[in-house]
Order: structure tokens, then sequence, then C-alpha cells
DNA sequence: TATGAATGAGTGTTCATTCAT
DNA sequence: CATGAATGAACACTCATTCAT
């Protein structure tokens, strides 16, 4: 039997069931059911159950910056990385709403549960924006003295954009995100956009 | 041993709790304990679990709805009750914090947990704006077939105010309650506001 | 208010509950509920729970004494009085079947509640059927070494009476209470019947 | 760790607790700690308390049936079936009254909660004595249109069996089983016996 | 006489977790 | 790798009982 694979099954199966139910009310039998298996083995892969929703939170949170991270380098100007950013950011939303959804319940729990403090601690997503917005600053395209703000700017939209997931359509989703391009290039950037 | 008072004291725990844990977690004798009192007084009181939680939304409902009304209906003007309307709503958010998360926490359950389904299909919020928009109509200032949208607007905004109050200070929400009023009086009424 | 009344409400309810549901399983807000009271009014008058199902035991107990007495005293002849004696049974039991039936569950739960030892032992029926036996010993129609016989076999058919009625029609009772005169007079007197 | 044993022990355990006590007051700790286990365990092997007791009642019949099924085939004669019906039922009884105790008390308490309304429900025994009856029509010793009269007859004598254990000693119930044997055999029969 | 408020002890049941296999 | 057996701690809820009014 092959492992790797039931760790997916696990992780998917808890992602929905913490999405749908909250922490709390999630038992480990309704997560082991979901992915054909004994509560028994859930624990085997990945321990108790805290241990568990950590560890969603970080693959979810790894996938993420990971096709963030490849869509934004692979843009070549810093406008069409603002651009790219908030397009892989809906595309992920909309063609996944579940895990956007698990991704802010995640949060309401943290600040709750103690014992998931690993995951309100979590810093890859500010660091992942500061991350691009120092590629505006070498790019000469920010102030250095903006930085900050900047960070800001992008937490704020991406943040937004993620909440936004929990109560609209696609369509909606898909104008705010053109919305939200609007207001990051038009009011971040020092060179007007034509 | 007050009856009336007594209850008072379980909601305002139960409020709490709810808020602060959400409804899985909290347990029966969490509230109790707060409102130093027995588990089973608690039942006494309210009764099973779902039945208390309902009950705390029902008076936080009718609170926000009694102040609201009252707020609205003291000003003259159509412009002055709207205007009122954003004041009331900041007020009663900056004033007790608690509940207006209880209130958000609420309707996130309530689509979780099928036993609070009273609470999802409570109406109490779009009918009271309903009723303001309705002032605007007989005052003239709004016209009827912009009924619909003008009640949209209303909700959007009370509703993202409410939302706000999740994560903001007082001051910032301060900040965004105004440009809430200018949100309001700038797109809805037919006469522009100087 | 009445007290008398509201006692004799009380013994009702009471009696209704436990023959339906047993002892265990019938809970004082059914017996108030049923009596139109407040379980604290039950215990006014009743003290404890086994308190009550004892007054219910001893005034089912009386008001059977009380009628078998006088019907078999009115009865002349020794005979007669056999007779009076099947048929009072009969017609209690059928016009309140629920009498009867809360008297065998009582028997039961005697034997399984220590807090009952008053009903287990209590002495009423035997020493009743002693006393009837004995008018038969003194009218000189039964002998005196066939006393503790004659005393079993009343009490034999006497219950066993009572406990048909738990699952049997009126009609069917009716007769075998005749079956049951035949067996007491042909087996028991000394003198023949014609 | 032996599940099969498991269950065994705490089949037996039930029976004791539910036959002593009645289904109400019986719970689910008394029978744990007969059962030197856990409440928890119980419930992993039986799920919820009438779910346990329509196991026990299950367990009990099927017992009943096989031995007495074995008993009636491995006699030749339909007298020496009926004989052996008898004496089947009456050295199970004698054997493990508490078995016999169990029976009539579910019996009773299927009638009171609903929840075990498949222990009323159940046909086990007017089954058995069907069977038995048709052997005796196939072997042209009974006549077809006293097959309803015999079945009723077997299952008040059967009944009749049970009931008396509750209160007897065995060697009275030894005797009514004789008395119940001549009854079977002197009213049923075409052929007189001898 | 009758009630509502309050409680402590218990009940059935669930659940996260461990462990031997 | 995966399971079934087992448990302790907890939870929602009930109930007999008391007491002040």
């Amino acid at each position: 039997m092959d492992g790797d694979e039931t760790r997916l099954r696990i992780l998917d199966a808890a992602r929905s069931c913490f999405a749908a139910h909250g922490y709390a009310a999630t038992t480990n039998r309704m997560i082991a059911d979901r992915a054909e298996l004994t509560a028994a083995a859930v624990y085997h892969h990945f321990g108790k159950k805290p241990d568990l929703m950590i560890a969603v939170h970080r693959a979810t949170e790894e996938l993420y910056r990971t096709r963030i991270l490849t869509a934004v380098e692979a843009a070549d100007d810093f406008v069409d990385k603002l651009v790219a950013l908030v397009d892989v950011i809906h595309d992920t939303i909309s063609n996944d709403p579940e895990q956007a959804l698990f991704y802010s319940v995640a949060r309401d729990e943290a600040r709750r549960h103690p014992e998931l403090k690993e995951i309100e601690e979590d810093r890859t997503f500010p660091q992942l924006f500061a991350e691009i917005v120092d590629m505006g600053v070498q790019a000469g395209v920010l102030g250095s003295d903006d930085v900050l703000l900047a960070r800001g700017a992008v937490a704020t939209v991406a943040t937004g954009l993620a909440m936004l997931a929990r109560d609209t359509t696609v369509e909606a989703h898909a104008i705010a995100s053109e919305g939200a391009k609007r207001l990051l290039l038009g009011s971040l950037l020092r060179t007007p956009v034509p």
C-alpha cells in the first residue's frame, strides 16, 4: 500500500472536513471515513489532531506559495508580476474554493485554539508578499520608503480576495479581481499605467 | 434568586463564550461557570444548547433592531436617517465589539449546524433595512425602481461595517464609517449631497 | 385549593405512570404534568419517589381490601362469599385494568428496588384471604386442617385472575372468572355444590 | 483482547443486569463493570443501549431456537417430539433461569420502550411452534383443521412454563412440566395415548 | 398550598488517543 | 502500513430533591 498516496488522501479528507465543520466539530472518524481508512491510520500518518490540522495548513500554504511564486517569477515586468499575482490568486480560489475556505477557517480557529498557535504564527504569506514587493524595489519601480505601505497593500488585496471567496460567485470574484488589479497598479506604482 | 436577572447573566455569558470559542467548542459548563451558576441552571432557563444559542442570537438582534430603529426614526430628513444609521451601527459595534463578533460567528455556525437553522433563516436585518429604504421612498428621495438596489446597498454597508469590526481598531472603524456615509449618500440619493 | 382532591389527582397520575412505564422510567415531572401540577407540589404532598410509589400501592390495596371485604361480608352463605369474592375481583379488574396492572408492576419493582421493600413485605392480601378462609372454618364448611391449603388456593386464584388481566380481553376474563368459581367451589368445600 | 470472547462476556453481563434490574434501571456502567470493561468498550462492540438489549434478546432467542429444534428433530415419533419439546424447555429454564427471566423482562420492556420495538415484533417462537406443529400434520397425527388450535396450545404451554419459572422452585417446575406433557398429549392428538 | 429557582449526582454517549497485532 | 480493541476524560442532558417565597 502506497504511503504517499494515503497521506494525500488523508490531507484532502481533512481539509474538506475542517473547512466544512470547523476544527472542533470535525472528528477523526469523519476524516478517516472520508479517506476510506481507520482513525488509527490517520494517527499513524499525522499524529494528533492539531498536528493534522497544522499539516493540512502547511500543505495548503506550500501549494499556494509555489504556485504564486512560479507565476510571479514567470512574469518579466513588475507590472506584469502584480497582474500575475492577482490572476493566480483568483485562479487558485476559483478552481478549489474549499482550499480557500479551509485557509480562512484555519485562521479563525488558530485564534481560538492555543494548540494551533503554529498556524497563527505562520508568516508564509507576509514573507511571500515582502519578496514580491522587493522585486519591485529592485526593479526601481517602487521607492524603498514605500516598502511597508506596498506590503500592506498587497496583503490587504490578497486577503480581501480570499475572504470574498466565501460568499461570492465565481463571476463576481472575477470582477473583483479586475478591480484589485486596478487598485494595485494605480495606487502603488510610481509610473502611471497607460 | 431573581429569574430575569439570571437569564440576562446567562445570555451574557453565553454570548461571550460562543463569540470567543465558537459553537462546538463552547461547553455548557463554561457558560455556567462564567454566569456563576450550575450547568443544570442553564438548562432550567434555556433548554438545550441550540436553544440557548438561538436565544442569544434573538436577544442580540432584538437589541440591535431597537437601537437602530430608534435612532433612524429620531432623524427627520432621510439623509439624516442614513447618517444616523451608520452612526448607530458604528457606536454599537465600538461599545460592545463582542456582540458584533457573536453575530458573525452565529452566522458562520448556523451554516454548519442544522440545529441552528432558525438563525440562518432569520430575516430581521433585511426587513429592517427594507423598512428604512421605504422611508426614503415615501419621502420622495428614492425612486421606487431603485428600492431593491438601495436595500442591497444598505445591507452591504452594514454587513461590511460589522465584519470590519473583527480585525480593526476603533479608530479605523470610525474612518470606515465616515467612508460608508459618503458612499450611501453619494450613490443612493437622487438629489446630490452638497 | 383543595388538598385532598389534589392528593387524589396525584395518586391517580402516579398510578397511571408507574403502570405504564415502570418505576425507574417514570419521572416526577411526568406525574406532575399528568396531575397538572409542579414536581415540587408532588413532593409537598408525598415526599420522595419511593414514598409516592408506596402511597399509591397502599391506596390501591386499601381500596381493593375494602371492596372485597364489603362484598364478601354482604354474602350470607360461605359458598356465596366465595362467589362474591371472585365476582368482585373480576369487576374491579374489568372496571379499572390500570389498577391491576399497577399492582403487578409494583410487585415486580419491589423485588428490584430495595427502597420499595415496604411493598414487598406487605401482607394485606394474604391476611385478607386468611380472614375469608376463617369465615369458612367458623361456618363449619372448611375443615381446620385444610386452612393452609385453602388460603393457598384462594391466593392462587386471585393472583392468577390479576395476572390474566394483563393480556386478556374483558370477555375472556369473565369466562376465566367463571372457571375460577368452579375451581374454588368444587375443590375446597366439604359439602359438594349441587 | 479477543473480540469474540469479549462480546460474549458483554452479552452475559447485559443479560444478567437487564434481567435483575429491568431496562431503564440498568446502566451501561453496571454492565461494563460486570464484564470487567469500560462503558466505552461496550459501545465499541454493541453501540447504543437499545441495540445492546436487542442483541442480547436475539442471542438468547437464537440459542433457545437451536436447542429446541435440535431436540425436537432428534425425536422420531411426533409424540416423542412433544415430550422432547417440554423436556428441553424445562431443562433450559432450570439450568439457566436468568435467561428465562431476561426473556420475559424483555417482552415487558419492549411494550414500554418504543426503541425496543424490534423485540416486540419478533416472531421467532410462534414460527418455531408452527414448524413443530407442521411436523405433526405431516406425520398424520394432527388434523390440518386443528393447526391453529394446536399452535395456540403449544405456545400457551411454552409461555406458561417460562412464566412459571419466575416464582417457582426447580422441583415444582419439573412437576408442572409433567403436567404440561399430559396436557399436550391428551388434548391434541387424534390417537389416544395409552 | 404551590411554585420557580437551583443543584449534585448521575446517564448515555462521543471522542481523541494508545497499543498489540 | 493498517486495524480492532480498549480506555479516560469529557460532554450534553436529565432527574430527584431542596428551598425561599
